[in-house]
DNA sequence: ATATATTTTCAATAATTTTTGAAATTTCGG
DNA sequence: CCGAAATTTCAAAAATTATTGAAAATATAT
């Protein structure tokens, strides 16, 4: 397989990748395009490289600065702005985990909270399911949410190996 | 907060929870309806607690069912067909992980097998980049199969117990 | 300061996904 | 086997989400 080729299937099923957990097409195309490209990249690079529109490039390309996994890159002499991708894909994991869990875990534990206090006698069989439902999500919920602030801390090799020592 | 507020808000951001996550909104809720409801609930009690369509319900039933996380209930003496969801959070995290491992991360990793065997010169900044990015993709998914795959064995208590001595 | 290049915004449009509801099919009791 | 109940299907409609493109705003060189 040729090259042009080769990035051209990785561009379109991260893409396709993306839309299976809630990210755009166009947003995890731009990032695999940034992320196979050696050097960063203009607006006008991407606009061309993927077919889109400047509007579409451009609130795409801020969406990924604000997950925190492309920045803008200045080169000297060169009016326009350029863009890069964090190479490191444990970094980007990592990167990843930590946006997701603050934009979604933390305020689904909050809700739960909330709904644990539910009025009513833990006899009438509607309520005990319902409190002992919330209590159990919110369980695994916690426990999810405090190893995963251990692994946004972790080093990708000390992750590999120690990690395997449990799942062995 | 009296129980049929809590148990709509429940639904309600269950429902929104899952559209982040690919999974749309009233396979999610009726998802959650099933969680909260210590009885098997027929297609008609569903269309009408949450006011969605005879066809879109069974739609999403069906999919729940192949994702293997409600089952048909089978009640003597009645004609119509009763669902009811695992409530054993752990093990509904396992089937979710279980199915997207096998519809997402397995073929995803097939996929960057092909891509890393791109032909041209490891020296050309294009190939070099793209290559290193793909097998570096590749490690790290191929790390994530495993430990996925014995966390699907394993027991809540242990997985608990374990990892918390790890993840220190 | 001005002209020009570049980036950003956002209303309109397009594409995609979800939902409906009625018809077709299947199931099951009698 | 018949008829009613229940389930399933699927084309059309509605809702949602993504994309465009041109105008506005901003930045920069001279």
């Amino acid at each position: 397989m040729k090259l042009t080729e080769a990035r051209q299937q990785f561009i379109s099923s991260w893409g396709a990748f993306g839309t299976h957990w809630g990210i755009n097409r166009t947003m995890a195309q731009i990032h695999a395009l940034l992320l196979v490209s050696p050097e960063a990249l203009t607006q006008d690079d991407i606009m061309e490289e993927l077919n889109i529109s400047r509007g579409n490039t451009n609130m795409n390309i801020r969406e990924l600065i604000n997950w925190g996994l492309v920045e803008r890159v200045l080169i000297t002499g060169e009016r326009k702005e350029f863009f890069t991708a964090e190479k490191d894909i444990w970094k980007v994991v990592k990167q990843i985990v930590k946006e997701r869990k603050k934009r979604e875990l933390e305020p689904m534990l909050h809700l739960l909270d909330r709904l644990e206090a539910v009025e009513g006698d833990k006899k009438d069989k509607q309520v005990k399911t319902f409190v002992d439902t919330i209590s159990s999500i919110k369980k695994l919920g916690r426990q999810a949410d405090k190893t995963l602030d251990t692994m946004i801390k972790a080093e990708e090799s000390w992750f590999v190996g120690a990690l395997m020592k449990v799942f062995k």
